[in-house]
RNA sequence: CACCCAUUCGUCUAAUGGUUCAGGACCCUACCCUUUCACGGUAGAAAUACGGGUUCGACUCCCGUAUGGGUGACCA
């Protein structure tokens, strides 16, 4: 092997990329930037019935978003190009053929029909079908008939698949994985894989081993959900004489689906009720009339639960939590992340918006959700990995440095919304004004908002330390830029609003005035200046901030919360704020009047 | 059903046989800061799946059980 690092990205165009993908993407570049390698995007379009158009596009646009380049791609071509494998189709044939010459391999003409009848007659039987040593001889193919038969079937143009011979007694097949150490599997387990399909086109399995040969692969790093096809692989490897170079591989844990943040079902609550009232309070006859209330979210009921059985163990001292209920429970929020799983929890998982051909083929991505590329990297990068440190934030730079296969940990990990959402808002405050002003723009201009350069910066800094998702700094800025509908805010806010403003006016209205007077006065409008005023004159005039401020923040904004009045001020402009102030206080007085 | 992989707070994870009544982060609770909402700070609740073994000593190694996941296509 030469020993440069070379590794691939080989997503297929089925569908949109989904957050797995991303991470193993993200995981292939930071092995090959920090070795100095190369970083190879390889598009696996071997299955025709599966194509979607689009799905190409959509898989660049996602990395190019999240700043993952690669050094070569069927776009940016390379020395070992073409790099997709619909154009790579005329390769293939001649390494299955050299599969049968190196006998490690046989045509076969059983149909694809045959094949399913033969599946579902053993299925019935409580079997499985495995097309291997054990049974190919009673299949239809070049080991079961004289060499003259098909030879004349090929002749006559039957169509044929190429199988993998997985040799009767070869043994253990055994291989090293970076993050999971040696991996051993029984060759009988194995079954006669095709290689070549009747169309002329590769199997995965053929074209993966023929490519990541002639690219010179050096790392294969994937998700887990192929360690079961290692071993094909490395036989494969074996049979086409390749062994030596053999890549190295790096199975990474799966993505598991987040807990539902939802109600749960009826009917796992119906199963979760018996195990409870079966196992634990048969264990504690006394719990029967404590026992928690069986609704919720699977976390609100594991939690009543758990302080259930604290608040026992300090009555009777019986310490812990019964095992089956605690696996019960912990089961009951598993499972692999799926692509129906982001509407269905309400929040995203794919990288950007996906609009498939169907009305259910649509998805949120987390560009159009409000998140920074930097966060989502960040995010999918300690899904499966941790710098062994306690440092949560990291950037890509620090990533490419730190990453290593030792730390990728082997169990699957549960995406998790909060977790998500807190990344995003970590990355929003600690970027420069400039870089968030570059992601705000777009979106004030796609509402048709035409805001000046400075009142974007304002806006920013306004409210970058109580925003979560980009959005939120158009939502959270309306108010700013339209005039309030008092009539309105009494509708909405009438409890608050009688609480208070109204209970208080007839208190605070000469302080109010006071106030506004000041600020009149005020030369300078800027925040700075109007925070040391503000708080001068309330102090001078021994006015009370509780009663006072509440009523300057419903003037001039409309909400009760919110960020700091003397900013909002500032941006508002000494007119406008003035003009808000005026309004209020008048509808105040008219509220006053008729009551 | 078979094979493979996995199993530390609700979640992501640290501790790679002995500075551990198991550390950090998210979430949750309380308090502080604050006109408010946030941010920030302090504190708290919260875990080694179970059973055996090996060892002076086990979260860590071995075996079994349970649970979860993956795979079992002329899909990738």
């Amino acid at each position: 092997m030469s020993g440069a690092i070379r590794v691939r990205f080989a997503p297929s165009p089925t569908g949109a990329l989904h957050i797995g993908g991303v991470r193993t993407a993200l995981y292939n570049y930071l092995f090959a930037r920090q070795q100095g390698g190369t970083f190879i995007l390889r598009i696996e379009d071997t299955d025709q019935k599966r194509y979607v158009p689009g799905a190409e596009a959509y898989i660049i646009e996602a990395l190019e978003w999240l700043g993952l380049e690669f050094d070569e791609s069927p776009a940016k071509g390379g020395e070992y190009g073409p790099y997709r494998q619909s154009e790579r189709k005329a390769m293939y044939g001649e390494f299955a053929e050299k599969l049968i010459e190196n006998g490690w391999g046989y045509y076969a003409f059983d149909t694809e029909d045959e094949l399913t009848q033969k599946r579902a007659k053993l299925e019935a039987q409580g079997q499985v079908f495995k097309y291997d040593a054990s049974t190919r001889l009673d299949m239809n193919n070049s080991l079961s008939m004289p060499e003259a038969a098909w030879k004349q079937k090929i002749a006559d143009g039957v169509p044929y698949v190429v199988r993998l011979m997985v040799p009767l007694d070869y043994g253990l097949v055994i291989f090293d994985d970076e993050v999971r150490g040696q991996i051993t599997f029984n060759s009988t387990e194995l079954d006669d894989k095709v290689m070549l399909k009747a169309d002329g086109m590769p199997t995965y399995h053929l074209a993966n081993i023929v490519d990541d040969y002639h690219m010179k692969i050096s790392h294969v790093i994937r998700g887990e959900e192929w360690l079961p096809s290692t071993p094909i692989h490395v036989l494969l490897y074996e049979a086409l004489g390749w062994k030596a170079d053999m890549p190295k591989f790096a199975h990474l844990p799966l993505i598991l689906k987040p807990e539902p943040t939802t109600y749960i079902s009826k009917r796992t609550v119906n199963t979760f009720t018996d195990k409870f009232t079966k196992e634990f309070v048969k264990k504690y006859p006394e719990t029967e009339n404590k026992a928690p209330k069986i609704e919720g979210t699977i976390r609100t009921i594991l939690q009543d639960i758990k302080n259930l059985a604290n608040h026992l163990k300090q009555e009777d001292g019986e310490p812990k939590l019964n095992a089956n209920i605690k696996a019960f429970l912990k089961s009951a929020m598993k499972g692999k992340l799926s692509k129906r799983d982001g509407d269905r929890l309400g929040m995203p998982v794919f990288p950007l918006d996906w609009n498939g051909a169907t009305a259910d083929d649509n998805f949120k991505g987390f560009r159009e959700w409000g998140f920074l590329p930097s966060a989502v990297l960040n995010l999918l990068a300690l899904l499966g990995w941790n710098s062994g440190d306690e440092q949560e934030l990291f950037t890509l730079d620090e990533l490419v440095q730190k990453f290593s296969f030792a730390r990728v940990s082997k169990s699957g990990a549960q995406f998790n919304y909060e977790k998500a959402k807190w990344y995003n808002q970590q990355y929003i405050i600690n970027s420069e004004n400039a870089t968030l002003l570059e992601f705000i723009r777009p979106i004030f201009k796609d509402k048709e908002q035409d805001l000046s350069e400075e009142a974007l910066l304002g806006v920013a800094q306004l409210l970058k330390q109580r925003v979560n998702f980009l959005p939120e700094f158009h939502e959270q800025s309306a108010f700013l830029f339209q005039s309030l509908d008092l009539e309105a805010l009494k509708e909405k806010e009438g409890k608050n609003l009688r609480k208070k403003v109204f209970n208080k006016w007839a208190d605070s209205k000469e302080s109010c005035q006071t106030l506004k007077t000041m600020l009149s006065s005020i030369d300078s409008f800027e925040a700075d200046n109007i925070k040391t005023e503000l708080e001068k004159s309330i102090e001078q005039n021994g006015f009370e901030k509780r009663l006072i401020l509440p009523i300057l923040r419903y003037a001039i904004s409309g909400k009760g919360g919110g960020p700091e009045l003397d900013g909002i001020m500032a941006l508002l402009g000494k007119n406008e704020t003035l003009t808000r102030l005026n309004n209020f206080f008048e509808f105040c007085d008219k509220e006053l009047e008729t009551v």
